[in-house]
DNA sequence: AAGAGGCCCTGATAGC
DNA sequence: TGCTATCAGGGCCTCT
């Protein structure tokens, strides 16, 4: 579900909550998530202080006192959600995902701090927690990612390289993180669009001009769906019970049928299943 | 080695 | 109303 947007809109709002504070306690309600949690997992943080939130990828990270990290990726349905203890567990405006209500199913984790709580719910199960021990660690476990559109190390010369004699299509290899990271289907969609290359170009034919076009656009996206609090496509919220705006500006994601909004294109949006993800694209100026 | 496809899981919605 | 089928924003694994 969250792309790379929504987890630093999660990032920034859990970080007000939770920096600084003490874990007094863990509560896991079900160990089953992409990778079971493990029976130790509690021992890492409870007693330790968040030192910092950070984000890589589609990955929270949450910095502890120990010098250990635990990683925290919300998969396709992940949502986090506060609770204030001390107002008789009155739920104010305070999820990040979903609903201001707490969900009444799937709230596998609860992390539980001195005036408030944050609880992990999940309902397809496909996020996972994972436990990191120090810093050389936690950048070998990133080490197969590729970089994320806003680093320097994604240029086009970079992009043109990786796509250079290649089969696949272009929108697989923006979905590849191995590629670059941060990207899902949603966005992916919206910057081939601003590219003007059909999803299933094949990788040796895009021209080097167009991988200028591919790092200008993914950093614009991302960094739009950022400023405008990431897309939200059910009832995404922040902590402040806003929702995020960026789906406004979608040109052609969930458009199938509807009027291209390049100017002066007749062209009309279609959908189609590449590499068994929806793509949405211009059958006329994306080529 | 690259690339296609399956699979993990629940819930919402569409169609009969 | 109640069944079944399809689809959903991710990523890992296996097979060819």
């Amino acid at each position: 579900m969250p792309e790379l947007p929504e987890v630093e809109i999660v990032r920034q709002s859990l970080s007000k909550k939770i920096k600084q504070k003490k874990v007094q306690k863990v509560i896991i309600r079900n160990r089953n998530l992409r990778f079971k949690i493990p029976l130790n997992f509690a021992n890492f943080i409870e007693g330790k202080k968040i030192i910092k939130v950070k984000r890589f990828s589609k990955y929270l990270i949450l910095c502890l006192s120990s010098g250990c990290y635990c990683l925290l990726h919300l998969g396709m349905s992940g949502t986090l959600h506060i609770v204030n203890k001390n107002k008789k567990d009155i739920i104010t405006n305070t999820s990040f995902y979903n609903s201001p209500i707490l969900p009444k199913k799937h709230n596998h984790v609860e992390i539980i701090f001195e005036n408030l709580k944050i609880i992990y719910n999940d309902p397809r199960r496909f996020g996972f927690f994972e436990i990191v021990g120090n810093l050389y660690l936690l950048k070998k476990r990133f080490s197969n990612l590729g970089p994320e559109p806003f680093q320097s190390r994604f240029n086009y010369e970079y992009v043109f390289s990786f796509l250079k004699g290649k089969k696949r299509n272009i929108k697989n290899f923006l979905l590849d993180q191995k590629f670059v990271s941060g990207i899902g289907n949603i966005y992916a969609n919206e910057i081939l669009f601003l590219s003007n290359i059909k999803p299933d170009k094949k990788g040796y034919l895009i021209k080097k001009k167009e991988c200028k076009k591919l790092v200008v656009n993914s950093r614009k996206v991302l960094s739009n769906a950022i400023k405008k609090g990431g897309s939200s496509i059910k009832d995404f919220q922040n902590i402040y019970g806003e929702k995020g705006k960026f789906q406004k500006n979608f040109k052609v994601y969930e458009r199938r049928g509807l009027s291209c909004k390049r100017s002066r294109c007749q062209g009309t949006i279609q959908k189609k299943i590449i590499s068994n993800r929806s793509s949405f694209f211009c059958n006329i100026c994306q080529k």
